[in-house]
DNA sequence: CCCATATAGTTAGATTATCTAATTACATAC
DNA sequence: GTATGTAATTAGATAATCTAACTATATGGG
């Protein structure tokens, strides 16, 4: 996940920057006729720039010893702590992965002491999972940083075209959590 | 990487969503005095449909048993075959990953017959890469599902709105591939 | 001309984040 | 009270990364 690693030595011959204009000329051969270009030229953009916004954050998180998907588990546990029962199960159900993936996670943050695990007494098939105070205290420590780096992410826009980015962001987020069928 | 499995079985009681409001809070409580929340909401958005953007590709893509990084490697090995030398240093170099990285997904994609590898004769430590017949064809078949998931990634705004967020998303990702040092 | 060092690529072994399938334990309904 | 459903974990796999060590080739200085 690391991006611009340290260079194992000196550098070499290096490829020149394309730009998008091949990427849309090709487009132009290979795209379906119903295909709206202009659409798929912006689409492409965001789908380059959601990768490297995920490694800017990791990047920024790599100090800590913690990825963005396991702060964001943390903070879902903080968010819902006290309030709901939260198990293996609604998380998956929440994150849209599998239960076995949730236990792996938990186990790495059990290990950290960051989360607790103990059995659910009204149903003993359940798991009752919490953050530890441990893990509250690393949510202080980062959180900081996180929402620095986020903040980072879109500072150089001026303040009309945050207010527009704002809108269509939220817009393009709610469909595209629809279509997915997860979201927060 | 897939998101929304088939449900193991039916499902449980499910978390409610929270939506923005106490990430809010909780940045309210926990953000550097310094920091900008108005833009780190922004930010957090961002990152949000970033992730939600890749998880969605990869899911269209998936039926292709290709997944949206090795596509990237694929096309970029097009777009550049026969303008310049294509090696694995090259690659790394432009990816942002390290050679051994590299060598793993030239291993997959040569099992494959979608590249080529074969000695530089110029310098012999050097390996030439490029894409073959077979991977041409592989990119014909894919490209059309992946412009029209890259469209449809968008497709709701309405003409204004895709003109103000274009302007924005080059920027916002001019920006953040310099913070990165590499790019397209 | 040879040797020291730099570079290219690969291999070995690790980690993270996911998956499926199988297993264990508990709950519930007929 | 047995069959079936659900919760969680375990076992084993794959993908995408990493670092460290290794092999082979290139090159520049004595």
């Amino acid at each position: 996940m690391q991006r611009k690693p340290a260079k194992e030595y000196t550098t070499e011959q290096q490829l020149p920057r394309l730009g998008t204009a091949p990427y849309l000329k090709l487009m132009e051969r290979t795209a379906a006729s119903e295909t709206n270009q202009y659409a798929a030229h912006l689409g492409l953009i965001m789908l380059w720039l959601g990768d490297n916004v995920l490694d800017l954050v990791d990047h920024d998180l790599s100090s800590f010893d913690i990825t963005e998907s396991k702060l964001d588990l943390l903070l879902l546990l903080s968010l819902h702590d006290g309030q709901e029962l939260v198990t293996p199960s609604s998380i998956a159900d929440r994150l849209g992965i599998r239960r076995s993936s949730v236990t792996s996670l938990l186990i790495w943050l059990e290990k950290r002491n960051w989360i607790i695990r103990e059995p659910y007494a009204k149903d003993g098939r359940m798991t009752h999972v919490r953050i530890s105070p441990e893990g509250s205290m690393l949510l202080q420590q980062v959180l900081p940083t996180f929402w620095s780096t986020c903040a980072s992410l879109v500072e150089e826009l001026n303040k009309e075209e945050q207010e527009v980015f704002r809108n269509v962001l939220v817009k393009l987020n709610k469909n595209i959590e629809n279509r997915l069928g997860a979201g927060r």
